[in-house]
DNA sequence: ATTTGGTTTAACCAATTGGTCAAAAGTAGA
DNA sequence: TCTACTTTTGACCAATTGGTTAAACCAAAT
């Protein structure tokens, strides 16, 4: 019961770190608003994490190993590769319109610490899924049915690329949709229908 | 001659204040160790340019500004929609390879400040050069050259994201190409020379 | 009711940091 | 050389901020 309330307590300052080193990065984030976000007093916050860097790794790495299981998952269902990257940007753009700040914060704070990528892959069980699906694009090439100067892996760079960048891109694509008298929203919404269709027409023999 | 001297000092400032803040972000960078980087005393600093926000918008406009310039021209020099693509990705990647950490800083400062952005485009001569390529794309799709389905902006972005994604995501290449036996670097070499084709593949009549 | 343990808080601290200032140093013209 | 000026610096300041601490609080066990 305690250790419930305690749950509950940290879970609610976790909710409220998310939330700013989202929004504001690690060095733009302040202990200060996460204790005021989570209700509580600062002290606590230490109380719990001890340092806003262990709160911060501790935070990093659960939201970004949950991006990156879901991520992993689209590869690996069933069906051919053209199914696979249809259903793939399916489920990634809505992942991405869902947590639009996500892949910018997380960009930039591996790379100001590239230590951290590291432990992201290891609890995310990448590498298999990964090595499945260059497996199947050699198979379909083998087959006929994917054009033989496919390079697997700039094939995946390169889906991934076209999945995450618009959003990355954000407010760049915002400017540009306003100069040229549309906007962003319905942009991204056309947008997005397309890009499958874009990967599959390029690879496909 | 003592204006020439000025101008040498505000341009080490500045020169220093790309390496600061590219590297560290708005809110990473030290004021001081711009100083120290340009060899000069900190107050210096605030006597040619005032406050670190000022500072950090001047060279922000002038880095970007600049990047911009070069990005249009790419798309202005003479030749077929294909041609013209291939002519991008070669400059581009060329470019971003010489300025691998511009592309995460930009896009992190932007997103921090959407603001910033309206400044950097009223400079950089972007809409002529934009809407020139969107024309001609609809020409050549007219002609038969390119399917009828590709919705020009929808290309430019696919194509801006494949160029600049490897380089936002390079902490997260290498790891992985680390777990793959392979190193960043090669594979970069090697992706870069399937872009061009890959675009042209999928937009081909 | 009292004790005991963990939890929560207000007040505080030390370090960092953007920014200022008055004095010193340098420069060019009279 | 002297004067008027700009440039440069070391010392300093106030605000911010991550982190600590001692006391208050509170629930459960005795």
């Amino acid at each position: 019961m305690v250790k419930e309330i305690s749950k509950n307590i940290e879970d609610k300052i976790m909710a409220a770190a998310v939330d700013e080193f989202e929004e504001k990065g690690f060095n733009g984030a302040r202990m200060q608003q996460i204790a005021d976000k989570a209700g509580i007093n600062k002290a606590l916050v230490h109380y719990y994490f001890r340092s806003k860097e262990k709160l911060f790794e501790k935070v990093f790495l659960i939201v970004a190993q949950r991006a990156f299981k879901k991520f992993a998952t689209t590869l690996n269902n069933d069906g051919t590769v053209f199914e696979k990257i249809g259903n793939f940007f399916n489920m990634h753009q809505d992942l991405l319109w869902k947590n639009r700040n996500f892949p910018i914060f997380f960009l930039n704070e591996v790379n100001r610490n590239p230590n951290l990528i590291k432990k992201v892959f290891e609890k995310a069980e990448l590498d298999s899924n990964i090595l499945g699906f260059i497996e199947q694009i050699n198979d379909e090439k083998a087959q006929g049915k994917i054009r033989t100067d496919v390079e697997p892996i700039s094939l995946l760079v390169n889906i991934i690329s076209l999945s995450i960048f618009p959003y990355i891109g954000q407010p760049v694509l915002t400017e540009v949709m306003q100069r040229l008298n549309s906007d962003y929203g319905t942009f991204l919404q056309q947008h997005r229908q397309q890009l499958a269709q874009f990967v599959i027409n390029s690879i496909k023999a």
